[in-house]
DNA sequence: CAGCGTGTTCTCGCTGAATGGGAATCGTGG
DNA sequence: CCACGATTCCCATTCAGCGAGAACACGCTG
């Protein structure tokens, strides 16, 4: 692999440097992405450059590096779940409307929730979802929905491993996921109370494809103490209508 | 340069099988992905499989390839138009549900629009925007709009080009050009009617950076015979509600 | 069922591009 | 002026990538 006695490919160091990247690491000096990515030096340069060159990463005023618009523009424009995320949008917008809270779009990526969309009202409470980040499947209303609704073997792949408490309310009992699962299997949702944050509720429900596979969970964060039925109703409705805009009829 | 014969360096070569993949084409075999890409089919398919593993491509139940999801994420975690996109949807949602046609954000990217946001009502006319989609500067009311406030030597550059005639509509005399950028200065706004498409009239406004830099246009897409008014003073206040949210006093 | 077209996998010898250590240069701040 | 970090430049070494080609897998068709 690329000449490298370090054994790893060129696109085993793309996703490297790619990874040095978070939501709030978004520009780093070249020296940085090397440190971070562990590359030498010169390598990191060489390769920064190339980069630069392609356009899948850009230079600022500084000098720094951060993720170009034209990989954005190249992972966006053919990506399959955008089609999913275009399909819910308005919906997605009434129920941010007529319940006031966040709504969130996710799905099922490599054992954890991907959150495709999300909608904040500027005075809705906290929720420390963004849009390309993740949670864990078992501590999250979205996550809970997925992991209930998918394939046996990853569901026993995660009831195998230890269940990190993100909260005190968190579930960490592999019985007690079991159950809520099945629970979650039987009415259609789930309602969350303080699994990721101590102050919020979550809501979920699925959306199914025409196999009635689910391919996604829509979401809302009320504060904790708050009625669930209104928003239940409106996420429902809202996945329901995003089942038809992408063409199955149930 | 990847000991390739023919020159390329392996960033190119990824770029080059990004770009096979379009909003139309979102699954191919790894054979079209070699020919479209100018790859011999070994290499091709040596590639392709190594970008799968990385999670950069992702193959579905037919073994098609299409773009993963990783590299959605990667690209969307640490984009800075992320930000902005993120600023401005509140704003534009408010502006979908008051005018209930088309609205949309797009930045200057590479001399073109490139169109990081579409909103649409089910029931919205004709549009061929679409999210990660560009059109020209000249004949799109957001293209105006960024080109009127664009570096001297970019407005020139596109003057010095010949004017594609999207629609008979479209401005293709550099001259009238330069004058309807001038008077999109003084104005503050634009007003595009069948620029792009015959039936429609585009509405597009700049924001702003602190320093009265432009950074991205608002626009809607309304009925070609529409009333404006209302629609532009929604798009102002957008446009002013999405600075002040990105902390930007003016 | 044989024959054809197409997608995919594997093998393998060659080779030159990528590599990375190191030195030189630039830039900044103390 | 010096110190330190980032960046660029240089260059000998070498092995990962390269791609032709053969073989296999499938589906279609006459």
């Amino acid at each position: 692999m690329a000449n490298s006695p370090s054994g790893d490919s060129v696109t085993d160091r793309l996703v490297r440097i790619l990874e040095t990247f978070t939501p709030t690491r978004t520009a780093q000096t070249t020296a940085e992405i090397g440190r971070r990515a562990q590359l030498p030096s010169s390598s990191a340069h060489r390769i920064v450059n190339e980069l630069v060159d392609a356009g899948l990463l850009e230079r600022d005023d500084e000098r720094r590096v951060r993720v170009g618009m034209r990989l954005w523009e190249l992972a966006t424009r053919s990506s399959h779940a955008l089609r999913l995320r275009q399909a819910a949008l308005p919906f997605m917008e009434r129920v941010q409307v007529r319940v006031r809270e966040h709504t969130q779009l996710a799905i099922l990526e490599q054992d954890e929730a991907l959150f495709l969309e999300r909608l904040s009202a500027p005075d809705s409470g906290a929720n420390i979802t963004r849009v390309a980040g993740r949670l864990p499947l078992h501590s999250s209303s979205s996550g809970l929905v997925l992991l209930a609704f998918a394939p046996h073997d990853l569901r026993e792949r995660v009831l195998g491993h230890p269940l990190a408490a993100v909260t005190p309310s968190t579930i960490v009992d592999p019985g007690v996921l079991r159950r809520t699962l099945a629970e979650i299997r039987t009415l259609g949702h789930v309602i969350a109370p303080g699994y990721v944050d101590e102050v919020s509720t979550g809501v979920a429900v699925p959306v199914r494809d025409e196999t009635g596979a689910v391919i996604a969970a829509l979401s809302v964060v009320l504060p904790r103490d708050a009625e669930t039925q209104f928003a239940l109703g409106e996420l429902h409705r809202a996945a329901r209508d995003t089942e038809r805009a992408l063409g199955y009829r149930r």
